[in-house]
DNA sequence: ATTCTATTGACAATAAGTGTCAAAAGTAAT
DNA sequence: ATTACTTTTGACACTTATTGTCAATAGAAT
């Protein structure tokens, strides 16, 4: 299992494609050191940047929302010992909102 | 299934040991209007208010809790049609972690 | 040494969360 | 309808988090 977490994923994939800070922040039209601070967990990443950062790189933006989303999560149940409990809760309310979603 | 707010089932709790909203409050050192507003929605509960608030109605602080946790995380994936994968992958963290926790 | 890249920390600006209070509204009983 | 009690609402100050900007420092490569 892939326990990286989202900022290692995105520099990674930034140095695969051979891009520097520097770019990347003047594409998303940000300072290179927050840039350089979210690829280290340093800074938050938003929604926002994640997505412009599927774009720039041309990779599949869905995986890196999913990462973006769990760590939120994770962040939130910490080290709860109730945390899978309250997943298995939160699932659960999904699945009702999405059965629910027309009605 | 049930789905009640944290809040709403706070509120539900309080009226079968009728207790008036002054005198929890009190008990829990805080403002009327805030427990007011925390039963409503308005304001959010912290986990140390969920835990005063099981000692006081003498209730099992567990549920109380689940459903506290499983708030927060509902509040971070909002309406994302991603919520539930990322929250199978926060699941799957989450089992990682506690399977690692001594080593 | 120079140039480019990346990191760090200080600082200000902004937003988000919290506590306090008093006025207003609701409820029930007499 | 007045009284007593409970609850809700909104304004406000206060604190804490988050975010953006910048410059200085450090690192790497040539």
């Amino acid at each position: 299992m892939s326990t990286e977490t989202l900022g290692e994923k995105l520099r990674q994939i930034r140095e695969q494609n051979e891009l520097p800070l520097r770019k990347v922040a003047a594409l998303l039209d940000i300072d290179v050191a927050i840039l350089s601070k979210m690829e280290r967990g340093e800074r938050k990443l938003s929604k926002e940047v994640v997505l412009k950062l599927a774009e720039i790189y041309k990779c599949n933006p869905e995986e890196l929302l999913v990462l973006f989303l769990s760590e939120k999560i994770m962040y939130e149940i910490q080290d709860e010992d109730l945390g899978e409990k309250a997943l298995k809760v939160a699932e659960k309310r999904v699945k009702y909102l999405k059965a629910n979603k027309t009605k």
